[in-house]
DNA sequence: TAGATTGTTAATCGATTAACAATC
DNA sequence: TAGATTGTTAATCGATTAACAATC
């Protein structure tokens, strides 16, 4: 059973984060002006593919010159909504919600975690990189308090529906999935599931691929990474 | 500039992860056939959609009962390459490198990591989940040696062309690049990139689309997850 | 038989690509 | 001016969805 709307162009928001991350070094290189030309490059997209993009922003460009850095990161931040801050709690600090705790650049991007939780009593009172672990007792009060905007799960797949149900009970409404199960929320809920094998499934295909095609490939130029 | 021809089937090479995970699970409470309508259940996707993913692995169903749960597993391996294993090389052994050496399902879905490499001389020769790291000067012998078919980068993307680089030059031709930075390798590399914030940007999206549908959005059914 | 499901063909929808006039 | 680029409209391509006969 299909239900709940589909997100509006979906492949194009997945390249934004790669477009603010060349921006941003254009930035620091001083460049004031950024073309889709200059964004393809490097990225194995055609310029069209990034005028497309940006045009979904609202971006105004200059004809001949490409877009103002500035105002283009500013218009895609926009367009994702991290010209402000989504605020998360994180559940889970086994070893992939560490990692996740210590991924730089969630701030500079609009991701704000405020709180940490774990089950495991021998984990709570813990810095994970400078967040404190706070024990699931404490979840509920907590949550409601600070309503955070989104959960990122980071627990076992078999406790992944019992802490979103509890999470919702609490009022948080998106969902941020690493475990590897799915989860149900209720219908104002929304869930983006991450699932680290779709990546190696895709790259397994790919090598599947290119075996069938022979060792000895048509050989065109190349470098795609996407 | 766009090159290298795309992967086939993107979207359905993307799903089989789950249904795999599914019917390990089917098969282990000892369910003999799984039908698409059963899989697509709690997945938010319509039966169809199942039906013509499996189509594409060549597995044969009966009709008014469904597939037979071990065929079907063993079709969906042999569609991605997983009756077989992927040996790999991870480069890295920082936050998400410790990660993805403690993620218990990669072995039972085909990929090996045999070899753990790491610049940082405090790390090499520490145990990470039971791997050995080793002294990046030990990579061009050791991987010449052993001849890995992918490289799980896990390095700062800094330094990630220059680690894709090297590896290329000693005949590795699949990279999973978990770097902030995209790579380019030779004609007959093949490259798939995870960049954690495009699944943030998705789940950003989404939650914005939903508020802009008002809070008393359509009230269908619900329960998204991709 | 009745109900459920597969396999397949056709219709729809949306994303990518191409083309080009307008602009700096 | 010449060259590069934007903005926009149209064409193509591929994925999703619908429909239904055949089968167990």
């Amino acid at each position: 059973m299909r239900t709940s709307e589909r997100l509006q162009n979906a492949p194009s928001v997945r390249r934004m984060p790669t477009y603010l991350h060349k921006l941003s070094l254009m930035h620091s290189a001083g460049d004031v002006y950024a073309s889709a030309t200059k964004l393809a490059e490097g990225l194995s997209l055609d310029s069209i593919v990034v005028r497309k993009d940006l045009q979904l922003t609202g971006a105004q460009g200059v004809s001949g010159v490409g877009y103002k850095t500035v105002d283009l990161i500013n218009s895609i931040r926009r367009y994702l909504g991290w010209d402000g801050f989504f605020d998360a709690c994180l559940v889970g600090t086994g070893s992939l919600g560490r990692a996740l705790l210590g991924y730089q650049h969630f701030m500079a991007y609009g991701l704000r975690i405020a709180q940490v939780f774990d089950r495991d009593s021998r984990l709570v009172g813990n810095l994970v990189h400078g967040h404190y672990v706070h024990d699931m007792i404490m979840l509920p009060a907590m949550v409601r308090c600070s309503c955070p905007d989104i959960a990122i799960l980071c627990v076992p797949g078999s406790s992944a529906q019992g802490v979103a149900d509890l999470l919702y009970s609490c009022g948080v409404r998106g969902f941020w999935n690493f475990s590897d199960s799915n989860i149900q929320v209720g219908p104002d809920g929304v869930v983006q599931r991450e699932v680290l094998l779709d990546g190696f499934a895709t790259l397994s295909a790919k090598i599947i691929q290119k075996r069938r095609q022979g060792p000895a490939g048509p050989s065109k130029e190349d470098g795609d990474g996407r």
